[in-house]
DNA sequence: TGTTTTTACTAAACACTGTTTAGTATATTT
DNA sequence: AAATATACTAAACAGTGTTTAGTAAAAACA
């Protein structure tokens, strides 16, 4: 039954079609303004049938989210090359604000709101936070065994380090840096700058 | 002529009732659960007559959103009676943590989301920030004169106090901190943690 | 006072939204 | 060839923010 196989097939291709233009319009119009019909119309079908396909809006965004995550974990996983745990903890927190500030939509759909989690609310774990997050934990690990950072408790630290670049990231991307009267690429640089600041009162 | 006196009294009456009927359903439900014609339902008016007093729903929350930072800033300057610069600093932070934690519906339309800001796109500046946020300047200025801190540039080092702070509190508020396996308690309690550890980092 | 103007309000509509239901062709299996 | 299963959609449901046109009551004017 080779039919079977080939119905898989095109369920799959479907499925993409549908993640693809809404990962598209999303990227163009943000997730408010993509709707499922603006979606359906895109890839020439009716609303009804996206739902043949997703459960809901959320777990189309909820793939889209998967995605990002994909993308955002390959770029952290490049700093695996540094050599030195504290260089290669820089270079995780660089990579990370870089990636929220060059992908504002995607980083906003990954950590602050609320649509994709909706998704796994009592009964699955956010497996892609917590490998994002797992890489940080780990990086600081080596830190602290090679005495390179001031002592405190891993998770603690990992918790701080991350909180600290989501902090600078997110309020930017929300528009709440607006209190700085400062140009946008000014405050980019500062973003940048504080990351380097924190990095060096971490270190021994 | 007193009728006109009347009238404009009359007028802000109506506004007030639209604000605290909108804040009431908006602390038991949400925003987004939080609708004209819900509001226009609890008032017993028809949801037209709630736009001869606003111009769209954002600038309800707007003030909504004002009123908000009032209850903040009174709190924070409760630690105007601390002497030391310092502990000041760490009194702010441990004052803007636990608002946040005991107001989350209140954080989240203060410095997560994108609708009251809408209002002020082009044109105004967004004074409820920054007064928030001067606050915060110059009690670090001070640290910096008494050399309590580690020098550095003052704005940097508010935008990292404060961007730390936001990390913490807005990864709880929109359940990133999943990726910690623990109790809401001990997160409580590991936000605290954290804040306490940075601030004994920026210690000279 | 009576007439005109202004004010306060609303019913209904507009243009959307996510989602569900019932029904129809087409493809597959028997 | 007949029966069944699949893929799809038109239309509806229940909601959203917002606007328009029209109506009573209040205020101003004569």
């Amino acid at each position: 039954m080779a039919i079977k196989e080939r119905k898989e097939r095109e369920k799959q291709d479907m499925r993409n079609l549908i993640i693809e233009s809404a990962t598209q319009l999303f990227l163009k119009h943000g997730y408010d303004k993509t709707s499922i019909r603006n979606i359906a119309d895109d890839i020439e079908y009716s609303p009804a049938t996206i739902y043949l396909y997703f459960k809901d809006k959320d777990e189309i965004f909820y793939v889209i989210h998967e995605n990002a995550f994909e993308l955002l974990n390959k770029e952290l996983r490049k700093n695996e090359a540094i050599e030195n745990a504290f260089d290669r903890l820089g270079g995780i927190g660089r990579t990370y604000m870089k990636f929220a500030l060059e992908n504002p939509d995607y980083y906003d759909l990954m950590f602050i709101m609320r649509a994709p989690l909706s998704q796994i609310k009592s009964e699955q774990k956010w497996e892609a936070g917590e490998c994002a997050f797992g890489y940080v934990t780990e990086t600081i690990g080596a830190c602290l065994e090679q005495k390179l950072i001031k002592p405190a408790d891993k998770f603690l630290l990992a918790m701080s380090v991350w909180s600290f670049v989501h902090g600078l990231v997110s309020l930017y991307v929300r528009e709440r840096m607006c209190v700085f009267p400062l140009s946008d690429d000014l405050l980019r640089d500062m973003l940048y700058s504080s990351l380097e600041n924190y990095l060096s009162i971490l270190k021994t």
